[in-house]
DNA sequence: GCCGTTTTCGGCCCGACTGTTTTCAGTCG
C-alpha cells in the first residue's frame, strides 16, 4: 500500500473520531497521517526495517494500523468506524462550512449520507430547520457543493506563480498597502500549493479587504471581515488575505508559513522558555507583555533558535540543528553560472540554439549546455549521430559569435537493457552525456535499479536527468533502490539531476537530503523546451533548499572553468 | 493516541470569521 493511500485512510480515521466526539485522538491520528504523507520514502520499507515507530506521531497503536494495512490492504478499526459511520465522508468534507460536527448532526437527523443527498436536503429547505443551522448555512451548502465538486485540485507552483505575482503586485499598489508577502506553502515553495495566503501590512484594512473580495479574478467570496477575507478565483485557486500591523508582521509571516508541525514544534519550545507565540507576536507567559513580532529573525532569535529559509521549515530536524547554531549555509537563487540541460529545434524544443543561448545569456549565466534527444521516443524528434554532427558544427559557430559558452550535449534514453541509445564512440564526441528513463517505466525496483546502474557504471554518463520520473498529478515515480543509486552515482561521479520542470521537481527536497547524505553531487537544471522555460531554474533551488543542498554540492554553480574540468574527467 | 532537558502520566497550538445565538459552537487555517 502507498503512503499517500495510507495518510488518507488515517486521515479518515481522524475525521470518524472527531464525529464521534473523541477529544485527542483526531489531532494523533492527523500528525500521524501528515507524517506519513510528506515522507519520500516508500513507508512499507520503513516496515520491513521495523522502524514504522520511528515516523513523528506514529506510536504504539498506529503502527499496529499501518502494518495491518500493508499486510492486508485493511484495517479492521477503520472498517468498524466505517460501519458505525456510514455516510462518505470525505465527500461531504470537501464541502467548505461542514465539519465532522455538522456532518454527524446532518446524517443523524436526516439521514444525509452523500453530496446527493445533501444537495437534495438543502433544495428542499429541510436543512435550515435543523437546531444551530439556518438560511444562511443551507444556502452556503448549495454554493458549497458546487465548490466541491470543482475542489480537490491542487496547483503546480510553476504554473500558478504567475498569478499569484500578479495578485500581490496589484495588491501593493494600493494606496495603504505598505508591506506584501505570500506566505504559506507558496512561500516554502511546495511543489503543489492548495491556497495561499497573502500578508498585507495596510494603514487602510477595509480597502484591502474590498479589493480582495471585488477583483476581477474572483469567482466567490467564503468570507470577508475587518482584518480577513477569503475569496476563490476563477480558475479555483483560495486566496486568504489579512491585513496587520507592521509591529505583527514578522510573527504574522512566521505563523502563516509553517508548516504545521515546524510551528507546533516552536510553540512549544515557546512554552517551555516561558513564552506563547502567535500570529501576534512571541509575549511572556506571565503578564502577556511582547517581547518580537516585528520580524521573523527577531521571534527565531529569542527562542533560540536560528531562523532559516523558508523552504527548510518542515519539521525534518533543522530546528534541532538550528538550536545548536548548526544550519547548513544552503544555496541561494542567484547561484547559478549555467544550465546544463535544455532542448532546442533539433528535437522538441520550440527554439534555435542561439535563441536559446542569447537569453540564457540575458540570465547571466556563463555556459548553456544543449542536450537534444537521442533515443527511440518518436514524439521528441530524437536525433541520430548525422544530426548530431551537424549540430556540433553549428554550436562551433555559435561559439565563435557568442559571449556565452554552449556545451555539446545528448540527452539519451536508456534503454530497458541498461544500455545507452547512442554508440560509445559518438558519446565520446560529446561535451557531456545525459542519461533518461523516457520509456519502459513498468518495472519491478529491483530491474529499474540494475538498468539504471549498470548504465551508469558502463558508459559515459555525465548527468542522470528526472531520477524517479514522477509526473506531479499525472504518474506515479518510478520503483527504485535509491541506497543502491545514491551510492552508485557517487562513485561513478555522476550528477543527480534536479529537474525544474513544474511537472517534475526531480529529485524533490527528502531525496536531495538523503542524496546528500549519501555523498552525491547535483546538477540543477531547468529541462527548457523554449527560452521563457530557462527562468524555471528556481523551481530546481527550490528543491536544492529543502534538501539542505550548500553551493558546493551543485555542480553549475561552478565558473566555466571548474565544469569544463568536470565535464571532461569523464 | 502520542510523547518526555521539569513528566511513563497528564498534558495536548491558537485566533478570525460566521451564523445562530444573546454568549457560543463550528469551521478553518
Amino acid at each position: 500500500m502507498k503512503n499517500l493511500e495510507i495518510a488518507k485512510i488515517l486521515y479518515m480515521i481522524a475525521e470518524m473520531l472527531d464525529m464521534k466526539g473523541e477529544a485527542f485522538k483526531p489531532a494523533a491520528y492527523q500528525k500521524a497521517a501528515r507524517s506519513v504523507e510528506s515522507m519520500s520514502e516508500d513507508i512499507e520499507e520503513v516496515y520491513k526495517r521495523g522502524e514504522l515507530k520511528e515516523i513523528p506521531g506514529v506510536g504504539e497503536h498506529i503502527a499496529q494500523k499501518i502494518e495491518e494495512l500493508i499486510k492486508t490492504g485493511k484495517s479492521k478499526y477503520y472498517e468498524d468506524l466505517k460501519k458505525q459511520l456510514p455516510m462518505k465522508v470525505d465527500e461531504l468534507m470537501s464541502v467548505p462550512g461542514l465539519g465532522a460536527k455538522r456532518i454527524m448532526l446532518l446524517y443523524q437527523k436526516l439521514k444525509i449520507r452523500n453530496l446527493k443527498d445533501l444537495e437534495r436536503a438543502a433544495k428542499e429547505h429541510r436543512i435550515q430547520k435543523l437546531e444551530r443551522f439556518g438560511v444562511k448555512i443551507e444556502e452556503d451548502i448549495l454554493r458549497g457543493i458546487e465548490i466541491a465538486k470543482t475542489k480537490g485540485k491542487r496547483f503546480l507552483l510553476g504554473y500558478i506563480m504567475p498569478l499569484a505575482e500578479e495578485i500581490k503586485e496589484k495588491l501593493a499598489k494600493l494606496g495603504s498597502v505598505d508591506r506584501v508577502e505570500i506566505a504559506g506553502s507558496y512561500r516554502r515553495q511546495r511543489e503543489t500549493i492548495g491556497d495561499i495566503d497573502i500578508l498585507v501590512t495596510s494603514s487602510n484594512a477595509k480597502e484591502v479587504m474590498d479589493y480582495i473580495t471585488t477583483m476581477s479574478e474572483v469567482s466567490d467570496v467564503l468570507a470577508k471581515g475587518p482584518t480577513k477575507s477569503t475569496v476563490i478565483l476563477k480558475n479555483g485557486l483560495q486566496v486568504d488575505v489579512r491585513v496587520l500591523k507592521s509591529s505583527e508582521f514578522g510573527s504574522a509571516l512566521q505563523y502563516f508559513t509553517g508548516n504545521k508541525d515546524h510551528n507546533i514544534e516552536l510553540r512549544k519550545i515557546a512554552l517551555s522558555k516561558g513564552y506563547t507565540l502567535n500570529e501576534y507576536g512571541l509575549f511572556k507567559l506571565k503578564g502577556k507583555q511582547l517581547v518580537a513580532g516585528k520580524t521573523e529573525e527577531e521571534i527565531y532569535k529569542k527562542l533560540g533558535v536560528d531562523i532559516m529559509p523558508p523552504e527548510m521549515r518542515e519539521n525534518h530536524g533543522e530546528i534541532k540543528l538550528a538550536m545548536m547554531h548548526k544550519l547548513p549555509k544552503v544555496i541561494s537563487y542567484n547561484s547559478l553560472k549555467g544550465n546544463l540541460h535544455t532542448h532546442s529545434t533539433y528535437s522538441d524544443g520550440n527554439d534555435s540554439i542561439e535563441e536559446m543561448a542569447k537569453s540564457a545569456e540575458k540570465l547571466g549565466f556563463e555556459y548553456l549546455g544543449i542536450s537534444d534527444h537521442v533515443g527511440q521516443l518518436a514524439i521528441t524528434h530524437a536525433l541520430n549521430e548525422s544530426r548530431l554532427i551537424k549540430q556540433a558544427k553549428e554550436i562551433d559557430k555559435l561559439n565563435k559569435k557568442l559571449g556565452i559558452r554552449i556545451f555539446k550535449g545528448a540527452e539519451v534514453d536508456i534503454l530497458k537493457n541498461g544500455r545507452l541509445a547512442l554508440s560509445r564512440k559518438a558519446q565520446e564526441k560529446l561535451d557531456f552525456v545525459i542519461g533518461s528513463i523516457h520509456l519502459g517505466f513498468k518495472m519491478s525496483e529491483k530491474e529499474m535499479t540494475s538498468r539504471i546502474v549498470s548504465a551508469l557504471e558502463n558508459d559515459r554518463v555525465h548527468i542522470l536527468a528526472h531520477p524517479t520520473g514522477r509526473l506531479i498529478q499525472q504518474r506515479e515515480a518510478y520503483p527504485l533502490n535509491f541506497e543502491k543509486l545514491f551510492d552508485t552515482t557517487k562513485e561513478t561521479e555522476t550528477a543527480l539531476e534536479i529537474n525544474c520542470s513544474p511537472e517534475r521537481m526531480d529529485l524533490n527536497g527528502e531525496l536531495c537530503r538523503a542524496a546528500k547524505q549519501a555523498g552525491c553531487k547535483f546538477v540543477v537544471s531547468t529541462d527548457a523546451h523554449n527560452k521563457s522555460h530557462l527562468g524555471y531554474f528556481n523551481l530546481g533551488i527550490a528543491m536544492a533548499r529543502r534538501g539542505w543542498l550548500e553551493e558546493k554540492d551543485v555542480i553549475n554553480t561552478f565558473s566555466l572553468k571548474k565544469i569544463e574540468k568536470i565535464l571532461k574527467s569523464k
